[in-house]
DNA sequence: CTGAAAGCGCTTACAG
DNA sequence: CTGAAAGCGCTTACAG
């Protein structure tokens, strides 16, 4: 079954390929009235659509932009692949949807999957482990921004929450409510993941602000499957926290679990605000106080940034765009 | 700053195109051992990246795989993306993703447009507005799989869960229990959409197995936005029901902030099921049954007979793969 | 207003 | 073993 091609369409109205290929681009200037309707006859007729791969080798751009999260599972990647999909759907541009898995090999691989299919752009959320990589890029002018995560000196333009302030809302909060040993937990920092790092910055210095002690021992961080035992640490220091700060989703609902399994009672034994708005806060028992990321606001920023950058319409200097957390006040302090 | 192609690398190597296009598809027995030594360091020496498109335009092949999701907000359709991702991941394709928002209208244009991109095949989870489309599809050989949702008559291969099993599985467990008052809420059906009918189909079959009453009181259907309107009404029946089975994990949801907000507890007022393994079952209070469907070997499946289809391997009959979900007894009901 | 020709960057017979 | 040529299905100057 032979696909039917932009010659086709030509020899079936009775015109050159440049006519209908004109037509296509809705350059209506440079042919008759008869013309015209004359290839939007034989397009019809023949239910012709043109074939994008051909028009992307010719013009350089595909429409396609590739998004790499760092790990799908966290359900904040998945409500900005959610939102970005729409924005760029609006700009008829789909989206390569790809999951690094918090692995640099797997995260190098992609960028050069896509590049080799000649993605318009992407929107990386960055391991952090391809810095060579990512240098290269900016420097071939590609388009790229990165997100949820920045990365130092590299210049590139970046979305991100603006994490130490997530940090502080949810410590004072926590003070205002009469707590005063706050623990926080989050993933883990070996790789010195940007977001993690500042929440803990921000945790501390709210304390300090506070007249708080900032103790080591109230500080956890550890991969996702390690969560447990680290909690388990955590309960049995001697002066054990009484509040604990979840540095995402992830972390949150182990420690619901784990709170769960001991039988601890929130907020009394122990307050709980978690950084991610999950979509169970609101009807857990207790509800849970969470910190709230603008997610269609970054996704749009983020798409926004790019399609500037394919443009070339972007004169001035990368920035770093730090959109602010919310607190949700609810039951959990 | 301009690409480099094969051109120049053959130049570079001192060798014809054609030569290095067969290295570039490992084709090794047609050169000498210092033709491909030669090549090799041309390509490393310029960093040369084959362009995937103009590949594509020639081999009629671009390694790509379109998945249209009836709607994204599901964790499920998040969880077989993820997984068929994983899994074309491991056979060197991507994956586009669009997002329906069971807007059949939207549906048919991301149909369109993946196939003017040429994608190697799609992989629907249909909103069921498109039979004439899906129908052109099917008969013009285009590799395409339905996902979670079939449609009769049409022969397009299908994985989705046994909906009739996974509604009885619930019911039983309802009775056993000891509930007899049993209402399922699923959200609309006016699109006739397969997993809900079949699910609200075991749900009776179920209840007449037992010799319980079927009536239509207890059986609520709505909008997402719809659904609290539709407790209201359940919950204000002089006979009351005793067991909700939620249709998904929407729906469920939406039970869980009806029952918390109206302070009636689980399991003693009312027992709850919900269909799909929602993240938070095993740590809300009480846990939460749930029947699970097997997301991992679905979204596997699908991929398996989509590859099928693409490498015309598929003589066989397009069936409707039916997979089996598990009850996952915890403290809800 | 219209069309012939060249080109995008590959691959694939085919000839030598 | 190696290369010239044609072709994939478009677009884009350019000439008339």
């Amino acid at each position: 079954m032979k696909n039917i091609t932009i010659a086709d369409v030509a020899k079936h109205a009775g015109v050159s390929k440049s006519t209908v290929s004109q037509f296509l681009n809705k350059r209506y200037e440079y042919m008759s009235e008869l013309t015209r309707k004359r290839v939007e006859l034989a397009i019809e007729e023949l239910d012709y659509r043109p074939n994008t791969v051909a028009r992307s080798l010719t013009q350089k751009s595909t429409f396609t932009v590739g998004v790499i999260v760092a790990n799908i599972l966290h359900s904040f990647s998945t409500h900005i692949i959610r939102a970005i999909e729409n924005k760029l759907y609006e700009k008829g541009f789909h989206i390569i949807v790809c999951n690094a898995d918090d692995e640099p090999d797997k995260e190098k691989e992609y960028i050069e999957m896509l590049m080799a299919k000649q993605v318009d752009g992407i929107i990386i959320f960055p391991t952090g482990g391809n810095i060579d990589l990512y240098k290269r890029m900016k420097k071939s002018g590609f388009p790229l921004v990165f997100m949820d995560r920045t990365i130092p000196d590299l210049g590139i333009e970046t979305v991100l929450l603006d994490n130490e302030k997530a940090a502080e809302l949810a410590v004072n909060h926590f003070v205002e409510s009469g707590c005063s040993q706050i623990a926080i937990v989050t993933t883990s920092i070996i790789r010195n993941i940007s977001p993690r790092i500042e929440r803990i910055q921000g945790y501390k210095r709210a304390l300090e602000n506070h007249q708080l002690n900032v103790t080591s021992d109230y500080v956890k961080t550890a991969d996702a499957d390690a969560i447990p035992a680290a909690l388990e640490q955590l309960f049995n220091l001697e002066a054990p926290p009484n509040a604990i700060l979840a540095g995402n989703d992830i972390v949150l609902m182990e420690i619901l679990k784990y709170i769960k399994e001991h039988e601890l009672k929130i907020p009394n034994d122990v307050a709980v605000i978690g950084i991610d708005d999950v979509p169970f806060a609101s009807f857990y028992t207790p509800s849970i106080t969470t910190v709230s990321q603008p997610m269609i606001e970054m996704a749009n920023l983020a798409v926004t940034l790019l399609m500037r950058q394919i443009s070339k319409e972007n004169q001035s200097e990368a920035e770093v765009y730090r959109l602010p957390p919310t607190l949700i006040a609810r039951g959990s302090c």
